[in-house]
DNA sequence: GAGTGGTCTAGACCACACT
DNA sequence: GTGTGGTCTAGACCACTCC
């Protein structure tokens, strides 16, 4: 499967070429090793939080050299999929590392330092049919089976976050209220944990809105006040989406933050 | 200055270790090439489209191999400061370019596709003396000149965008509202080529607020409609602050859209 | 064809963590 | 000490752009 040692570039097995494919798209054999090594994330072959093989094995196993298996590993590892720890190896991304804990949460506290895990109430937790929005947004059927969730997060005491959360039936089997109010540590390590469901990116449209009744109850602010709307649409291996959740969230006392470059 | 050819990198010329440095930091030869070409781009020896030297001719310069230049070229492309052409050479990155116009305007129509540039109003455009919140985010002293601006951007006739803006008084004087008017293209472009300010990263802080009066009636909205208020600091080389903008946008028929990984 | 960035290899040595 | 990732080099060849 992978090319003899002493191959040269050119000889590469040419990139498959999906249909309609504007370019022929040649692909470097840092990338095939890349998609191989992908391919045994996926499987589940190396799980979070685990080491996966060393570069020189990787390289045994590929027939490659060791600098091809680093520029496959440095492009995983700049899509947080793999942490490398020199000295140690290089381990598959978890979001229950205490560094990177609550690593798509950008809502941080004005005074600017982070703050403990915030106190959760869930309000509901129940199987339904997918209406077409979110069919869509998971790339499911409309009327096919999700788990619906809603809760509230709370700081220091003041409710801050309301949270509406959809995930495809298929994938969360079984999931309870119980389960989310009684797990330790951010949802995504229980989607890990639980489910064997790996969040990797997540996109996320960002809107002003102003608070219905039911809303203001439930954050404890007037009817009509502004709240930032947060939908994101979170992705597992290979652009999979896995859940829609839709935030509220009180910027009076924190702001979400973002860096561009 | 930089080490002989064939120096190993344990002879590398020890990180010259600022005041209070908690750790030693050591420092690779492809780090110190990039400090080089760092400053090589801050002083302008390199403008902003034009091409830098090839690679070889960095790695004869530097006395380094061709491989550490290309290490240093790729963190200095990870930072979107200098741009890649396979075949061409190494551009110092611009707001200018196509592709990349209105980097850091998150802000697209709900309906997905990217749209022409705005229309642009420019409301004030006027020296004053910096308020205290103002000098802190520039890193200047309160009181000091800054140059202020306000203006609105519409799409499509729509006014979507109202911008505040504070500029360093010593690096943007002579700044006009003719100029910020008549300039044909985003506000980064003009400032880099009449003010040779570049501006390569920046950080935004996000909340919902409700609209004033004054403001509703720029944007033509309801006075106390949420609006999304966007607070940015922007950064030239070597981390200066060289611009804050507050923008309050109207979120009804587009949205932030951020991607998080 | 000449010049540029991009890929691949092979080997040496360094920094770091564990034991 | 051993094993891991990290750096550096030198040389060969490929892909792309322009003349």
């Amino acid at each position: 499967m992978a090319p003899a040692p002493s191959l040269s570039a050119g000889e590469l097995a040419a990139a498959p070429d999906p249909a309609g494919a504007a370019t022929p798209a040649f692909s470097p054999l840092y990338r095939q090793i890349k998609a191989l090594m992908l391919q045994s994330l996926e499987a589940g072959e190396w799980k979070p939080g685990e080491a996966i093989p060393s570069e020189m094995d990787l390289a045994t196993r590929y027939r490659v050299s060791q600098g091809t298996v680093r520029k496959a590993v440095d492009e995983l590892a700049a899509e947080n999929l793999v942490v490398r720890r020199q000295g140690k190896g290089t381990f598959v991304a978890t979001h229950a590392e205490q560094h990177v804990r609550y690593r798509f949460l950008k809502l941080v506290p004005d005074s600017g330092n982070n703050e403990g895990p915030a106190e959760r109430s869930v309000l509901e937790c129940k199987r339904a049919r997918a209406p077409a929005e979110v069919a869509r947004a998971l790339a499911l059927r409309p009327g096919d089976a999700v788990l619906q969730a809603r809760r509230v997060l709370s700081f220091g005491g003041v409710p801050t976050i309301l949270e509406d959360l959809w995930l495809p039936g298929n994938a969360f089997k079984g999931l309870s209220a119980e389960q989310m109010t009684g797990f330790v540590g951010p949802t995504y390590v229980m989607f890990e944990v639980d489910f064997g469901v790996r969040m990797v990116r997540a996109e996320e449209k960002i809107r002003a809105v102003a608070a219905d009744t039911s809303q203001a109850a439930l954050l404890k602010v007037e009817p009509g006040s502004p709240l930032l709307s947060v939908e994101r649409v979170a992705y597992t291996y290979n652009d999979v989406p896995m859940e829609l959740r839709r935030g509220l969230y009180r910027t009076d006392t924190h702001h979400y933050r973002n860096e561009l470059s």
